[in-house]
DNA sequence: TATTACTTTCAATTTATTTTGAAAGTTCAG
DNA sequence: CTGAACTTTCAAAATAAATTGAAAGTAATA
């Protein structure tokens, strides 16, 4: 396969998924084509080479940097602003983690935690008894699954290895 | 806290979580009412105290019934159809985590995995080694990632636990 | 200061997703 | 078979999200 249409069909797949995680599309695939671009590449270039907007872009490019995945270089001499995206797969799982547990995990325990303090009142027992079991478990259950991952943001690439190959063993 | 207050509480912040995971907001209402409710519901009640349409109740009670997080009931001599879901966290969360594998983790592999066998070939070279060093170490991580997520899901609650202390600790 | 070479913003438009509700379908009791 | 009690379907409407593009903003240079 020719490397153009193998890049096209990567940053169309990467693209097909970012949506299907609540990221948008054209995110993810100004991402896919940093990613499997060596160079550096300004707005332009990647307008064109994915057929979008400048506000899209930019809109986007910006985004990208937020989450920490693309990084803004300069060229010496040159006022453009060039793009790149870091290689490295491990750093990059770990900031897509960091954001999306940001967006997926914390907003839950912060909402399960508040309705588990809150004493709650009421006339039907049974029901009470049900919303307070369903929400302490979820609680439960909440912290765990956010300690993991905080754990996994914070290790390095050699104790996540280590520790996966024990698990999997 | 009342009883109605808080399940209310729950019910919009589990359906807001839902939109932010890709998912649709109705469903996750359905799906925290009823873990919040001690009786199966009826698509009458459901529709009443969610406030939605007939068929958004219907189509959505599918859904779920289709992830497996809420199940059909019927009561001795009638013939109307009851839900709810099950109680379960542990369950719960393992059958949430397949169906999320399943779009996010098995596309991904799919691609990857194919790019990487097929050669590729282009003039560029630095470019085609960045597009084969970029897909295989995708490769690579995700692979993982898929097998510790697969354990996840086939593995009992005691495992998880006592994996999870040992990774924490 | 004025010009040039860019980047950013945002109201308007387009596209995608969700929701509605009425009609069609199903099942069962009589 | 018929009617009642329900469930399912799906085209149309409503809502939400992404995208455009032109105008406004900014910063460097002459």
């Amino acid at each position: 396969m020719h490397l153009d249409e193998a890049k096209l069909k990567f940053i169309n797949s990467w693209g097909t998924l970012g949506s299907q995680w609540g990221i948008n599309r054209t995110m993810s695939q100004i991402h896919a084509l940093l990613l499997v671009t060596s160079k550096p590449l300004s707005a332009e270039e990647i307008m064109e080479q994915l057929g979008i907007s400048r506000g899209n872009a930019n809109m986007n490019l910006h985004a990208l940097m937020d989450w920490g995945l693309v990084t803004k270089e300069f060229k010496p001499g040159e006022r453009k602003e060039y793009f790149s995206a870091g290689k490295d797969m491990w750093e990059t799982a770990r900031k897509i983690t960091y954001e999306r547990r940001k967006r997926e995990i914390e907003p839950i325990l912060q909402v399960v935690n508040e309705l588990n303090k809150e004493p709650i009142t009421g006339e039907n027992n049974e029901e009470i008894e049900t919303f307070k079991k369903t929400i302490e478990d979820l609680n439960k259950f909440t912290t765990k699954a956010n300690s993991i991952v905080d754990k996994f943001i914070k290790s390095d690439e050699n104790w996540f290895y280590k520790t996966l190959m024990s698990i999997l063993k």
